[in-house]
Formats: C-alpha cells, sequence, structure tokens
DNA sequence: TAAATAGTGTCTATTAGACACTATTAA
DNA sequence: TTAATAGTGTCTAATAGACACTATTTA
C-alpha cells in the first residue's frame, strides 16, 4: 500500500492547431533531451505549484515559453494517464487543443516550433500522435455544429471570409444566402435602441473592409455558440 | 525553481448521476476525516500506481470499492487542477461523469452514499459542486443531441421507455410517431439477410415485454450516436 | 458603366411533427 | 369485445437552400 501513494508526475500537452494552404496543421518540435530525444513532440511542460493558477494557466505560459505564442482559442482535451505513456513511470497529462489565425504565426518565434499537417503526421514521441488525433477529431466535429471556427481567424472578419474556412473544413460549398441564414444573420433588423442582441452568434460592428468592390460587414463571434441545428 | 518541481497531488473523482422519481440525482456521502470532515462529497480517490492501468481504471476501482456499484456508462468530464481547490495545496482532480439505471441501485451497498438532487444541492466539500454542475450540464447538453439517456436504462428497454426518459430530462412531450422517426427508428425493412445494420441508432432485438396489452419490442443501444439535427 | 463582391427576397423541395388509424395482447 | 399500449401511414406546417435580384464600391 505505501507504493500506491507515490505520486504520478502530471505534466501538460498542447495541441496548437492553425488552418495554413487548407489543411489544419499542428504546432511540433525536436525533442532536446530523454526520453525521446530528436523526435518530434508537442509542446509540453511541467505544473510549476509555486506560479499557476490553473491547469488552464500552464497550458498559456507553456505556449508562451516554448512557441512565444498567444491563442485565440484554448480548452481543454482530455487529460491520458497511465503506466504505459511515459518510460519514466506512471504518469498523467492533461492535454489541451489551441487555435491560432495563421496570419499571427510569422511574426513569433516561429524558431524551433513548425507546423505539420494533421492528416500526414510523423512518428511523434510518447502519446503525442493519440492526443493529435483526437484534438483534430474534437476541432472538425465541433466546427460541425458551433462557432469554434471563428478562431482560426482574426477577431474581425468578414462572413465571406468564415464561409471560407468552413468550406475549407468541410470540403462542401452552399451559396452564400444559405451560408447567413445558418448564422442566422439579420443585420437590418438592428434598430439602434436594442443595438447588439446577446443572443447572436456574430456580432455585427460597424467596420467594413474595402477592396474593388462593396466593403464588406467585418463581423466578430458572440462567445463559442452551439446550434440547434448541426451547421454542416 | 526547486519548488517548481514539486509534484501536485493527483485524485479521481466521480460525479455519479441516476434517474429517480423523475430527477437526476448523484452520488454524495459524508466525509469522514479531515479535510472537510463531515461534509458532503463525491466518491474520489488518489491513483494507485502499482495497480491502476489508466484514469478510468481509477475511477472504477474507486467506485467499485466505496460504492460497489459498476456503471453502465462512464466518460471524462475535465480535470480541475490549482492551488486554491484543497487547503492541503495544488492538486488536481481527473473527475468522470458515469450513469446506472435507478433499478441496479437498490441491491447494492447504497450503505454510506444517498442520491441528492442535483438542482437542490446541499453544501459540498472541495469544488464538487462545481464538478456535480458540471457534469449535469454535460449529460443534459449531450442527451439533447446523442443517445446518451440510453445508459439511464437497462441494457434492454422499450421505446416508451426510454421516450419517458427523454421526456423527463426535457420536460417536454411528443407523440410517439415523432418520437420514433427522431431515432429512425424503422423496424419494417430489416431484411433477414442485412439484419442488424451498423447505422442504426438502435438496434430491435427479437424479444418482447409483455403486459395487458401488445407486447412492446425490446431494443438495445447501439453505440453512443450523435444526432445531426439535436434532438429535443 | 463595367467588373467584382456584398447583401437580400422569393420560391420550391424537403422534412418534422400531429393525428388518426391499425395491430396485438390479457382479461 | 373491451381496455390498454404498440406500431405505422398520411397530411400539413415549418424550414432549409438554390437562385436571382439589388447594392456598393473601384477603375
Amino acid at each position: 500500500m505505501k507504493q500506491s501513494h507515490t505520486k504520478p508526475d502530471v505534466s501538460v500537452d498542447v495541441v496548437l492547431l492553425t488552418l495554413d494552404e487548407g489543411m489544419l496543421k499542428v504546432a511540433l518540435h525536436r525533442r532536446a533531451s530523454a526520453p525521446g530525444k530528436g523526435s518530434l513532440a508537442l509542446p509540453g511542460g511541467y505544473v510549476h505549484v509555486d506560479e499557476d493558477a490553473s491547469l488552464e494557466a500552464t497550458a498559456h505560459r507553456v505556449l508562451r515559453e516554448k512557441t512565444g505564442l498567444e491563442p485565440r482559442y484554448l480548452e481543454q482535451l482530455r487529460t491520458f494517464g497511465g503506466p504505459e505513456r511515459d518510460p519514466r513511470g506512471w504518469s498523467v497529462a492533461v492535454s489541451h487543443v489551441a487555435l491560432i489565425p495563421h496570419g499571427e504565426l510569422s511574426q513569433a518565434g516561429a524558431g524551433v516550433f513548425h507546423f505539420y499537417d494533421v492528416d500526414d503526421l510523423p512518428d511523434l514521441a510518447f502519446d503525442h500522435a493519440g492526443q493529435v488525433q483526437e484534438a483534430v477529431q474534437r476541432v472538425r466535429n465541433k466546427a460541425s455544429y458551433s462557432t469554434l471556427p471563428c478562431w482560426l481567424l482574426p477577431e474581425l472578419f468578414t462572413l465571406t471570409q468564415l464561409q471560407g474556412i468552413y468550406e475549407q473544413i468541410f470540403g462542401e460549398t452552399v451559396s452564400r444566402g444559405t451560408f447567413r441564414s445558418r448564422l442566422g444573420i439579420r443585420v437590418g433588423e438592428v434598430t439602434p435602441g436594442e443595438s447588439a442582441d446577446e443572443a447572436d452568434i456574430l456580432i455585427a460592428t460597424e467596420q467594413f473592409q474595402g477592396g474593388n468592390q462593396r466593403p464588406a460587414r467585418l463581423f466578430r463571434v458572440n462567445r463559442l455558440s452551439l446550434f440547434k441545428r448541426a451547421f454542416w
């Protein structure tokens, strides 16, 4: 029974995803030390009990320290645990999914991290391949009935951009009108008094993005909304 | 930096739910020792690194040892972690949701555990109230677009029983025909050659449950199916 | 005024759901 | 044959989606 009270190690891993060239890609780096030295791995690290206020805080700190990136979206995926996943013994990894727009990548420390197509993954360290697979499944599934894909775009975006994201993810096209009615867009009805309806899925701003044509209204996402009807 | 490598404690908690008198109820017991001695708490315990093969195995062992019950359904909910949730210091709790039919309760060691209405909870130890709230939210939400409620019934059940469960959860009634078409029930079409279509949400058995009227066909759930259209 | 993309109204095909009808058992 | 519940077909109301039309900008 004494051995039963040995504590497992607790680390936090992050599956950081972005959309690039129409593909979902995940951030990976080559491990510099054993175990698994030289193999590709997710950003991850141990909980620092003297500075982390929560597991989400650990995930944010790990991403900041290792990649220099701040994700637009972060949620816990699932916690993996067992005696086999790390050669050093019984371990626990609290896995997270994070999303970031492709446009925010270039500037930051892309140094050691590179992005790999999730549908054509190389071999990964530990159980990281499984974590990526589950994360991708979660994102694709959640995208079909929620506003999750909005976090693959900058804070302000046009409906055409958003429609493009959905069409990339699902490989199907719909008419503009259909897309807008699915989102419940009804800009015309906004009476100045009531303004931004909290029930709205997207919030219409008064900003527009120009070009050589009629400017498109910019929207921002209200919150992570789930649809009653599967979106795609 | 040395302190950073102090390991947090890792425990596994289980929110065990059942449907009784039309209410969702959760299993709680009074803690026999500090911290939180005398207050109501979920079944939970530390990972035993020498005997547990996974976190799910820990959850099953804890339920077995503390309540004597084997749940029909168990899934990980979310992992809670932070410096404040337990007075002994930074701790991690891998929280699970479990479902069990009310009929399977009576026989087993209901000894120290009693079931409490989740919509009228007393004060709970640690962050257990939050865990119950999240678990209930997850179950109610998932029930609206999946076959999750099937696990609140015995393995074989009639469609009328299942419809009753949904109506209890959502407080709305629909006609029998509507309910059946939502589930995609089409018993008549089963040609003996093709038999149980793997795409079917429920599998029709050749067993019937009698009474003083036309016997009802017994079904079992194929797997946890998600519906494209929100069910309720 | 032509080109290009944004935004909207209308009409149709599909589907969800209420209701009524048939089916099968025990008393 | 009546009572009680199971199972199914039909008709209607709601809704999703394609298409075409209007709107607004630059060149």
